[in-house]
DNA sequence: ATTATATTTCGTTATATGGCGAAATATGAT
DNA sequence: ATCATATTTCGCCATATAACGAAATATAAT
Protein backbone atom coordinates (compact mmCIF):
# COMPACT_ATOMS: atom_id res chain seq x y z
CA UNK A 1 0.00 0.00 0.00
CA UNK A 2 2.71 2.38 0.79
CA UNK A 3 4.02 2.52 -2.80
CA UNK A 4 0.49 3.30 -4.62
CA UNK A 5 -0.13 5.42 -1.65
CA UNK A 6 2.56 7.54 -1.97
CA UNK A 7 2.02 7.43 -5.86
CA UNK A 8 -1.40 8.86 -5.45
CA UNK A 9 0.10 11.68 -2.93
CA UNK A 10 2.25 12.66 -5.12
CA UNK A 11 -0.22 13.37 -8.61
CA UNK A 12 -2.94 14.73 -5.92
CA UNK A 13 -1.66 17.92 -6.45
CA UNK A 14 -2.22 20.69 -9.15
CA UNK A 15 0.73 21.81 -10.20
CA UNK A 16 1.84 18.11 -10.13
CA UNK A 17 -0.89 16.93 -12.18
CA UNK A 18 -0.17 19.58 -14.61
CA UNK A 19 3.73 18.74 -14.77
CA UNK A 20 2.52 14.93 -15.32
CA UNK A 21 0.00 15.87 -18.31
CA UNK A 22 2.91 18.35 -19.96
CA UNK A 23 5.36 15.38 -19.37
CA UNK A 24 2.98 13.08 -21.08
CA UNK A 25 3.47 14.77 -24.46
CA UNK A 26 6.95 15.50 -24.58
CA UNK A 27 10.18 16.42 -22.61
CA UNK A 28 10.70 19.54 -21.09
CA UNK A 29 13.85 21.13 -19.04
CA UNK A 30 13.18 22.48 -15.78
CA UNK A 31 13.04 26.28 -17.29
CA UNK A 32 9.94 25.28 -19.48
CA UNK A 33 8.55 23.89 -16.82
CA UNK A 34 8.83 27.39 -14.54
CA UNK A 35 7.32 29.02 -16.96
CA UNK A 36 4.58 26.65 -17.70
CA UNK A 37 3.42 27.02 -14.02
CA UNK A 38 4.23 30.46 -13.33
CA UNK A 39 6.13 29.17 -9.93
CA UNK A 40 9.26 29.69 -8.49
CA UNK A 41 12.43 27.56 -9.63
CA UNK A 42 12.61 26.47 -6.15
CA UNK A 43 8.92 25.60 -5.78
CA UNK A 44 9.17 23.74 -9.36
CA UNK A 45 12.03 21.84 -8.65
CA UNK A 46 11.11 20.19 -5.37
CA UNK A 47 7.64 19.20 -7.63
CA UNK A 48 9.95 17.12 -10.07
CA UNK A 49 11.64 15.65 -7.44
CA UNK A 50 8.90 14.29 -5.83
CA UNK A 51 7.94 12.76 -9.03
CA UNK A 52 11.04 11.46 -9.94
CA UNK A 53 11.50 10.35 -6.54
CA UNK A 54 7.95 8.18 -7.19
CA UNK A 55 9.46 6.54 -10.07
CA UNK A 56 6.69 8.92 -12.23
CA UNK A 57 8.72 10.93 -14.40
CA UNK A 58 12.44 10.35 -16.09
CA UNK A 59 15.04 13.01 -15.46
CA UNK A 60 18.24 13.49 -18.24
CA UNK A 61 21.05 15.45 -17.69
CA UNK A 62 22.51 17.52 -20.36
CA UNK A 63 25.19 20.22 -18.81
CA UNK A 64 23.22 22.27 -16.82
CA UNK A 65 20.15 21.41 -17.67
CA UNK A 66 17.79 19.21 -16.93
CA UNK A 67 14.71 17.39 -18.94
CA UNK A 68 12.14 15.49 -17.28
CA UNK A 69 9.66 13.55 -19.32
CA UNK A 70 6.85 10.98 -17.86
CA UNK A 71 8.35 7.72 -17.22
CA UNK A 72 7.66 5.09 -20.11
CA UNK A 73 8.08 2.64 -17.47
CA UNK A 74 5.47 4.31 -15.08
CA UNK A 75 2.72 4.90 -17.85
CA UNK A 76 3.24 1.04 -18.63
CA UNK A 77 3.01 -0.17 -14.66
CA UNK A 78 -0.01 2.12 -14.60
CA UNK A 79 -1.51 2.17 -17.72
CA UNK A 80 -4.84 2.25 -16.02
CA UNK A 81 -4.30 5.33 -13.86
CA UNK A 82 -2.16 7.50 -16.54
CA UNK A 83 -5.48 6.24 -18.32
CA UNK A 84 -7.80 7.78 -16.32
CA UNK A 85 -6.04 10.55 -15.75
CA UNK A 86 -6.34 11.38 -19.20
CA UNK A 87 -9.34 10.88 -19.19
CA UNK A 88 -10.34 12.95 -16.20
CA UNK A 89 -8.35 15.46 -17.21
CA UNK A 90 -7.83 16.10 -20.68
CA UNK A 91 -10.66 18.20 -21.23
CA UNK A 92 -10.26 20.63 -18.36
CA UNK A 93 -9.79 24.27 -18.97
CA UNK A 94 -6.35 24.33 -16.80
CA UNK A 95 -5.01 21.66 -18.61
CA UNK A 96 -6.23 22.96 -22.29
CA UNK A 97 -4.57 26.25 -21.62
CA UNK A 98 -0.97 24.79 -20.16
CA UNK A 99 -1.15 22.62 -23.87
CA UNK A 100 -1.40 26.75 -25.77
CA UNK A 101 0.87 28.02 -23.39
CA UNK A 102 3.40 25.24 -24.09
CA UNK A 103 3.21 25.79 -28.16
CA UNK A 104 4.12 29.68 -27.02
CA UNK A 105 7.19 28.42 -25.01
CA UNK A 106 8.22 26.30 -27.43
CA UNK A 107 7.75 29.02 -29.91
CA UNK A 108 10.67 31.00 -27.81
CA UNK A 109 14.37 30.64 -28.57
CA UNK A 110 15.70 28.94 -25.72
CA UNK A 111 18.26 31.75 -24.75
CA UNK A 112 14.78 33.64 -24.42
CA UNK A 113 13.34 31.33 -22.08
CA UNK A 114 15.98 31.39 -19.12
CA UNK A 115 17.86 33.91 -19.40
CA UNK A 116 15.65 37.36 -19.48
CA UNK A 117 13.14 36.93 -16.83
CA UNK A 118 10.21 38.52 -18.15
CA UNK A 119 9.34 35.91 -20.50
CA UNK A 120 9.52 32.76 -18.22
CA UNK A 121 6.08 34.42 -16.75
CA UNK A 122 3.98 35.85 -18.73
CA UNK A 123 0.81 37.01 -15.98
CA UNK A 124 2.92 38.60 -13.41
CA UNK A 125 5.70 40.66 -13.57
CA UNK A 126 8.66 38.88 -12.54
CA UNK A 127 10.21 41.80 -10.32
CA UNK A 128 12.07 39.05 -8.05
CA UNK A 129 14.14 38.00 -10.26
CA UNK A 130 16.66 40.48 -10.79
CA UNK A 131 20.28 39.31 -12.28
CA UNK A 132 22.71 41.87 -12.19
CA UNK A 133 24.33 41.63 -16.33
CA UNK A 134 26.83 44.04 -17.75
CA UNK B 1 -9.48 19.41 -13.61
CA UNK B 2 -11.38 20.53 -10.12
CA UNK B 3 -13.28 17.27 -10.25
CA UNK B 4 -10.28 14.98 -10.61
CA UNK B 5 -8.18 16.61 -8.61
CA UNK B 6 -11.02 15.92 -5.60
CA UNK B 7 -11.29 12.75 -5.86
CA UNK B 8 -7.38 12.07 -6.27
CA UNK B 9 -6.96 14.19 -2.57
CA UNK B 10 -10.08 12.22 -1.41
CA UNK B 11 -8.52 9.04 -2.40
CA UNK B 12 -4.91 9.78 -1.59
CA UNK B 13 -5.10 9.10 1.99
CA UNK B 14 -4.51 5.78 4.32
CA UNK B 15 -7.59 5.50 5.96
CA UNK B 16 -10.05 6.69 3.15
CA UNK B 17 -7.82 4.07 0.62
CA UNK B 18 -8.93 1.80 3.37
CA UNK B 19 -12.49 2.30 3.63
CA UNK B 20 -12.61 1.77 0.19
CA UNK B 21 -11.25 -0.91 -0.06
CA UNK B 22 -13.67 -2.69 2.34
CA UNK B 23 -16.53 -0.46 0.95
CA UNK B 24 -15.88 -2.16 -2.40
CA UNK B 25 -16.66 -5.54 -1.19
CA UNK B 26 -19.49 -4.95 1.22
CA UNK B 27 -21.74 -2.53 2.72
CA UNK B 28 -20.79 -1.50 6.42
CA UNK B 29 -21.84 0.38 9.01
CA UNK B 30 -20.01 3.48 10.90
CA UNK B 31 -19.37 1.28 14.15
CA UNK B 32 -18.01 -1.28 11.90
CA UNK B 33 -15.80 0.86 10.11
CA UNK B 34 -14.84 2.50 12.82
CA UNK B 35 -13.86 -0.84 14.55
CA UNK B 36 -11.83 -1.67 11.68
CA UNK B 37 -9.61 1.57 11.51
CA UNK B 38 -9.24 1.91 15.19
CA UNK B 39 -9.88 5.69 14.69
CA UNK B 40 -11.94 7.78 16.72
CA UNK B 41 -15.96 7.97 15.82
CA UNK B 42 -15.37 11.97 14.75
CA UNK B 43 -12.65 11.11 12.66
CA UNK B 44 -14.03 8.06 10.70
CA UNK B 45 -17.24 10.34 10.33
CA UNK B 46 -15.50 12.64 8.42
CA UNK B 47 -13.49 10.30 6.28
CA UNK B 48 -17.04 9.44 5.48
CA UNK B 49 -18.05 12.59 4.87
CA UNK B 50 -15.66 13.51 2.12
CA UNK B 51 -15.94 9.89 0.76
CA UNK B 52 -19.30 10.54 0.20
CA UNK B 53 -19.56 14.54 -0.85
CA UNK B 54 -16.92 13.11 -3.42
CA UNK B 55 -19.79 10.90 -5.02
CA UNK B 56 -17.36 7.84 -3.81
CA UNK B 57 -19.47 6.15 -1.39
CA UNK B 58 -23.02 5.92 -0.96
CA UNK B 59 -24.89 6.26 2.06
CA UNK B 60 -27.80 4.39 3.47
CA UNK B 61 -29.72 5.36 6.58
CA UNK B 62 -31.55 3.22 9.00
CA UNK B 63 -32.37 4.76 11.84
CA UNK B 64 -29.82 6.06 13.52
CA UNK B 65 -27.16 3.69 11.53
CA UNK B 66 -25.40 4.74 8.60
CA UNK B 67 -24.71 2.57 6.30
CA UNK B 68 -21.97 3.08 3.22
CA UNK B 69 -20.70 1.16 0.47
CA UNK B 70 -18.94 1.95 -2.67
CA UNK B 71 -20.88 4.00 -5.08
CA UNK B 72 -21.92 1.71 -8.52
CA UNK B 73 -22.17 5.22 -10.19
CA UNK B 74 -18.60 6.03 -9.31
CA UNK B 75 -16.91 2.54 -10.07
CA UNK B 76 -18.59 2.77 -13.55
CA UNK B 77 -17.66 6.38 -14.12
CA UNK B 78 -14.29 5.75 -12.99
CA UNK B 79 -13.76 1.97 -13.68
CA UNK B 80 -9.73 2.77 -14.92
CA UNK B 81 -8.71 4.55 -11.67
CA UNK B 82 -11.20 1.54 -9.11
CA UNK B 83 -8.91 -0.98 -11.36
CA UNK B 84 -5.54 0.32 -10.81
CA UNK B 85 -6.58 0.59 -6.76
CA UNK B 86 -7.74 -3.11 -6.62
CA UNK B 87 -4.85 -3.85 -8.66
CA UNK B 88 -2.00 -2.13 -6.67
CA UNK B 89 -3.69 -2.52 -3.17
CA UNK B 90 -5.01 -6.04 -3.09
CA UNK B 91 -1.58 -7.36 -1.94
CA UNK B 92 -1.02 -5.06 0.20
CA UNK B 93 -0.51 -6.52 3.96
CA UNK B 94 -2.70 -3.44 5.59
CA UNK B 95 -5.37 -4.36 3.10
CA UNK B 96 -4.85 -7.82 3.25
CA UNK B 97 -5.00 -7.79 7.26
CA UNK B 98 -8.03 -5.51 7.27
CA UNK B 99 -9.84 -8.26 5.35
CA UNK B 100 -8.87 -10.26 8.43
CA UNK B 101 -10.09 -8.14 10.56
CA UNK B 102 -13.63 -7.58 8.67
CA UNK B 103 -13.77 -11.28 8.89
CA UNK B 104 -13.82 -11.01 12.59
CA UNK B 105 -16.04 -7.89 12.95
CA UNK B 106 -18.81 -9.87 11.59
CA UNK B 107 -18.33 -12.60 13.50
CA UNK B 108 -18.03 -10.82 16.67
CA UNK B 109 -20.83 -11.09 19.11
CA UNK B 110 -23.50 -7.74 19.49
CA UNK B 111 -21.79 -6.38 22.99
CA UNK B 112 -18.52 -6.12 21.56
CA UNK B 113 -18.67 -3.65 18.28
CA UNK B 114 -21.24 -0.44 19.08
CA UNK B 115 -20.22 0.34 22.62
CA UNK B 116 -22.10 -2.22 25.16
CA UNK B 117 -24.72 -3.53 23.06
CA UNK B 118 -25.58 -3.90 20.00
CA UNK B 119 -24.03 -5.22 16.53
CA UNK B 120 -25.11 -3.05 12.58
CA UNK B 121 -25.62 -6.26 10.36
CA UNK B 122 -26.62 -4.77 7.30
CA UNK B 123 -27.76 -8.57 6.37
CA UNK B 124 -31.06 -8.35 7.59
CA UNK B 125 -32.23 -4.64 7.31
CA UNK B 126 -34.46 -4.10 10.13
CA UNK B 127 -32.18 -6.38 12.53
CA UNK B 128 -30.81 -3.75 14.61
CA UNK B 129 -32.82 -4.87 17.49
CA UNK B 130 -32.61 -4.75 21.54
CA UNK B 131 -29.41 -3.77 23.49
CA UNK B 132 -28.32 -4.66 26.85
CA UNK B 133 -31.61 -6.07 28.22
CA UNK B 134 -32.44 -9.86 28.94
C1' DA C 1 -41.10 12.66 28.80
C1' DT C 2 -36.39 10.38 29.71
C1' DT C 3 -32.69 7.48 28.61
C1' DA C 4 -29.62 5.14 25.48
C1' DT C 5 -26.89 4.95 21.51
C1' DA C 6 -25.21 5.82 16.70
C1' DT C 7 -23.58 9.39 14.15
C1' DT C 8 -22.22 14.01 13.06
C1' DT C 9 -20.51 18.62 14.07
C1' DC C 10 -17.50 21.68 16.58
C1' DG C 11 -13.25 23.36 18.63
C1' DT C 12 -8.51 22.55 19.31
C1' DT C 13 -3.95 20.86 18.39
C1' DA C 14 -0.12 18.82 16.02
C1' DT C 15 1.87 17.75 11.82
C1' DA C 16 2.35 17.92 6.79
C1' DT C 17 2.86 20.50 2.80
C1' DG C 18 3.28 24.19 -0.69
C1' DG C 19 5.04 28.50 -1.39
C1' DC C 20 9.03 31.84 -1.61
C1' DG C 21 13.86 33.83 -1.45
C1' DA C 22 18.52 33.03 -0.39
C1' DA C 23 22.26 30.16 -0.50
C1' DA C 24 24.54 26.22 -2.35
C1' DT C 25 25.87 23.30 -6.25
C1' DA C 26 27.16 22.21 -10.91
C1' DT C 27 28.43 23.24 -15.33
C1' DG C 28 29.62 26.39 -19.34
C1' DA C 29 31.81 30.41 -20.80
C1' DT C 30 35.44 34.00 -20.54
C1' DA D 1 40.90 31.26 -12.26
C1' DT D 2 36.36 34.11 -12.29
C1' DC D 3 31.82 34.95 -13.76
C1' DA D 4 27.24 33.54 -15.42
C1' DT D 5 23.44 30.53 -15.42
C1' DA D 6 20.39 26.34 -14.52
C1' DT D 7 19.05 23.69 -10.95
C1' DT D 8 18.74 22.09 -6.29
C1' DT D 9 18.82 22.54 -1.29
C1' DC D 10 17.80 25.06 2.86
C1' DG D 11 15.20 27.84 6.12
C1' DC D 12 11.15 29.96 7.05
C1' DC D 13 6.15 31.06 6.87
C1' DA D 14 1.32 30.28 5.95
C1' DT D 15 -2.18 27.17 5.20
C1' DA D 16 -4.30 22.58 5.00
C1' DT D 17 -5.53 18.57 7.26
C1' DA D 18 -5.93 14.50 10.31
C1' DA D 19 -6.43 13.42 14.89
C1' DC D 20 -9.06 13.66 19.31
C1' DG D 21 -12.76 14.67 22.81
C1' DA D 22 -16.82 17.14 23.82
C1' DA D 23 -21.06 18.70 22.45
C1' DA D 24 -24.89 18.42 19.39
C1' DT D 25 -28.24 15.78 16.66
C1' DA D 26 -31.26 11.99 15.58
C1' DT D 27 -33.67 8.00 16.44
C1' DA D 28 -35.22 3.85 19.39
C1' DA D 29 -36.72 2.08 23.50
C1' DT D 30 -38.86 2.72 27.94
Amino acid sequence: MKNALNTLKVIAEESRLRIFMALRSQELCVCQIVALLGLAASTTSKHLALMYQAGIIDQRKEGRWAHYKASPNWLRDNARLADWLLMALSDSDRIMSDKIRLTEIFAMPPEQLCQPADLCQPDKPAEHRQRGKK
